[in-house]
DNA sequence: TTCCATGACCAAAACGTTTTGGAAAAAGCT
DNA sequence: AGCTTTTTCCAAAACGTTTTGGTCATGGAA
């Protein structure tokens, strides 16, 4: 026995029907919008309940320009081309935390994948927002949605589009300072730094920062780049090239690694070299993750707080479809969690 | 700057009026409908594409009763109350898969918490169809969308709803029996099976299937019971009651845990006590995770596949969708992966 | 009494589609 | 030519809301 029931909603007409009134009074009774008598609106109150009644969204959809759902794209997953990239779940509590706070909100969360291509369904640009998580350097799906006038939020900016101001810092330099510092406290000398190569802000800034750093501490900067998808083979291919480096001076005694998996496999080629860790070598990364947690050593991480950073772009959001134009996106704070691959006491 | 620009679409109107035809015409030739010149209705398609036009899916959707959406249900991260249950990925994976699916096909997913509680948007009543994953018996969320005539699809069956067909298997009596041959063939004489406390099939079916096979073996069956949210301390705990039997006789030689967070704190507790894994006991997980991948010894697991799950229910739901009644429901197949916990040679 | 607020309600328009039931023009047939 | 069929198009209805611009009493102020 199979259910696919005749598919009758009750209606506006049937509660105005049995109470007596025009669909009018039932629509300001219940929205609380016209000027109705205190009795006349709890007698329309009672019949939908009665009746079970609740307005079809969509047609109120039509009407008042709002869906009640916000549309989550996160960019990094496109272009790692698997929505199963294992051991990566920053991008499933944010999505998963995003729902939560969305519903929460009254707004139902709807996964998108790239918008800007073909087949994708046309409820995507009906949505009443966006958040896009991760942009890269002149997002085209920044440009659709903004043509087509849907208001959307950033999680992280848009490196090459400096006017656009709607997006939620990660606290990237915060996190690239504290990391260097916890590592020069141990006693860290020569610190590398290994990016992915999206040109999100993430990777962008991380490599700001650290330059930063090391011109101030008048270090030389190694900065290593890596493919976000080449996963821990990818790490150990830095760990390669740091090791048959010309001269034994340039082989780094740190190494930070944005991503979980590059910090894995690059930790593990270091062991395999001989290097004791974090003896000869500390690794930190910068997502925590599957891989960082179980490594042998257990990996430093900052814990990027997927939870927190997507509560706040949802209530950030929804500010802004409700027409909130002053408030500024609040600033996430992520915490680093010091593993044994740094716990080594600094040298004087 | 900010951008909340006029929020203006091309309209069917503006088409029309463009190409010198009517509405009827328009939608006809953008649709394939109706009958329509062809010379007009290339001339349509072209001004629709020189003005940029895409029909608005919220007027479709009020007008034909189809929105394109679909809804995901996970019913036991409504029980497990937190949607960052930390290790767990099956839940994350299922749902990125469901949405690529859902992608392919031209819909989108929408991620909705429990609908039967307060405070959800009404949009959630307003999708094309639903996937519920490992419903509870009896689960209201069935029978709320049955209520309203919405097309759904279980992954799992209700088990208190025997008239209900619309279900996905998990192929938990295949699995079952593969993992007790496994420890079987490597020398378990007394194998214990600790399933969870919701009534969802996944347990259920595991514990029949479980008892049937201890029935035609002559052994007695041994089943315990822990909450899914008790995590790893959950195990522990099961394996205390396991270590502190009456008779060392009763004390199980092998351990099935539905749970891969259970597995990993039971044999944890096991190996407190001084026994080796798989020497002394060895240890199955229903569901491979973190845990099972990363505990020492590596815990042999059942990869659940739920990216493939995941595209079958897309694929099934749709067909109900579409008003295809009879094409039955696939089989799923899952892999057992063995690894050390069950690494033991037979022994005569 | 006359006038004007105010309170309570409602008819109709509007949102942007799809679909129904024609109508007008063209073509074919005798 | 007169009739029927086919082709091509369109006006209007419908989907279920919200919102606009009223109408009609009622009551108080002049």
């Amino acid at each position: 026995m199979n259910f696919t029931p005749e598919r009758r909603r009750v209606t506006i007409h049937d509660v105005a029907r049995e109470a007596g009134v025009s669909i009018t009074t039932v629509s300001h009774s219940l929205n609380g919008k016209g000027v109705v008598a205190a009795a006349t609106r709890q007698r329309v109150l009672d019949t939908a309940e009665r009746l079970g009644y609740s307005a079809d969204a969509i047609a109120r959809g039509l009407r008042s320009n709002r869906l009640g759902v916000l549309g989550l794209v996160i960019r990094p997953l496109d272009t790692l081309d698997s929505y199963q990239p294992v051991g990566v779940d920053y991008f499933v509590r944010f999505a998963g935390a995003a729902a939560v706070e969305a519903l929460d909100r009254g707004f139902g969360l709807m996964l998108v994948r790239d918008p800007t291509t073909k087949n994708v369904p046309g409820i995507a640009l009906a949505v009443d927002g966006f958040i896009i998580s991760d942009p890269l350097g002149h997002d085209p799906v920044i440009e659709l949605l903004q043509r087509n006038g849907i208001p959307l939020v950033t999680v992280g900016r848009d490196v090459d589009r400096a006017d656009f101001t709607d997006w939620l810092g990660l606290g990237t330099d915060g996190d690239t300072r504290a990391v260097l510092n916890h590592l020069t406290d141990r006693g860290a000398r020569r610190v590398a730094l290994v990016i992915g190569t999206d040109t999100n802000a993430w990777n962008a800034d991380s490599e700001q920062s650290y330059r930063v750093w090391a011109a101030e501490r008048g270090q030389t900067a190694m900065v290593f780049q890596q493919d976000e998808t080449a996963g821990e083979p990818g790490g150990e291919a830095i760990a390669e090239r740091m090791l048959t480096a010309a001269k034994q001076q340039a082989v780094p005694d740190a190494v930070y690694c944005l991503t979980g998996r590059h910090a894995a496999g690059l930790q593990r080629r270091f062991q395999l070299a001989g290097y004791e860790v974090p003896a000869d070598v500390m690794i930190v990364a910068g997502s925590d993750s599957e891989q960082t947690r179980n490594s042998t050593p257990p990996i430093t991480s900052i814990d990027l707080a997927p939870e927190i950073t997507a509560k706040a772009a949802v209530s950030f959001l929804v500010r802004r479809i409700e027409g909130d134009i002053e408030s500024s996106p609040p600033v996430i704070e992520n915490v680093l969690r010091p593993r044994q691959s740094t716990n080594r006491v600094a040298v004087g």
